[in-house]
DNA sequence: AAGAGTTGCAACCGCGTGAGC
DNA sequence: GGCTCACGCGGTTGCAACTCT
């Protein structure tokens, strides 16, 4: 049995917290979190402090609004891995999986109410508006097992418990071409929009974020993904290096 | 202007896994 | 091989900010 040393504090970080945060990871590196945690005296837990570093103080984080690039991605990605949250955080570098797993909660909800909505209002055309997909990606439909079915929660996209056929049925889309938003669809609007790549947007709200030495592939990147790069679509590739700064 | 409802996001919790002993 | 500990992941919750009535 551990001792408690006094309350272990929960709830929001201060900016002092932040910065104690910040200057101990320099210190020790972004490991050892359970020593971070009790050197620095922040009397937060060692996962607290991790995830606070994971989530927001991370030099490589971006923030703001997800672009339709990473949309685009998120949607891709989660078709073919189900809720594999930190796997698909690691294709969109900047991105966590806390960030990716709200946002396709938000997309999810809202889906499930247009859904319902169009049920509503137009109850004898079953499948008329899946055909009206166009480039906007509030139109991307990748048919969601969850919205066939009906009896799950609605962001609950199967993810690592979708059936083994739904997955095969996804990959093969994949393969094939979707019909509902093409890769060539996404390969124009990435030659469009080519001089709008991402920046890291490190603004905005506290960042201490000297001229650490970490490297920041290590968030967003592992070996068993570079493996796992070269068997990604193009698109995934394409969006990937263009973040590291690598050039095509 | 104020209360109710909705949305977005930060943070916590529980569980699984792997490393070290 | 079994145990313990630390870490990472996915699910869930709580709350502040925002929007609507």
């Amino acid at each position: 049995m551990k001792m408690v040393q006094e309350e272990t504090r929960k709830g929001p970080w201060t900016e002092q917290e932040d910065l104690r945060l910040v200057s101990f990871v320099q210190v020790f590196g972004d490991r050892r979190w359970d020593s971070i945690a009790k050197v620095s005296g922040l009397n937060r837990t060692g996962k607290s402090c991790r995830l606070r570093w994971v989530n927001y103080l991370h030099p490589g984080l971006k923030r703001g609004k997800m672009t339709s690039h990473e949309e685009k991605l998120v949607l891709e990605l989660h078709s073919k891995w189900g809720n594999r949250w930190s796997r698909i955080a690691r294709k969109l570098p900047g991105r966590t999986d806390n960030e990716i797993k709200n946002y396709w909660r938000t997309h999810m909800r809202k889906t499930a109410q247009e859904k319902k909505r169009s049920m509503s209002s137009s109850p004898s055309s079953p499948s008329s508006n899946s055909s009206s997909s166009s480039s906007t990606i509030t139109s991307v439909d990748f048919s969601f097992p969850c919205q066939n079915t009906g009896n799950s929660s609605f962001y609950d996209t199967g993810g690592s418990q979708m059936i083994e056929p739904a997955r095969q049925k996804f990959d093969a889309v994949e393969e094939i071409d979707t019909g509902y938003y093409s890769m060539d669809d996404i390969w124009k609007d990435i030659a469009m929009s080519e001089q709008n790549t991402i920046q890291p947007v490190c603004n905005g709200t506290f960042m201490a974020s000297p001229t650490w030495e970490y490297s920041l592939d290590s968030l967003w990147n592992t070996e068993e993904d570079e493996q796992e790069e070269s068997k990604l679509s193009p698109v995934i590739n394409y969006f990937h290096a263009m973040n590291m700064g690598k050039h095509i």
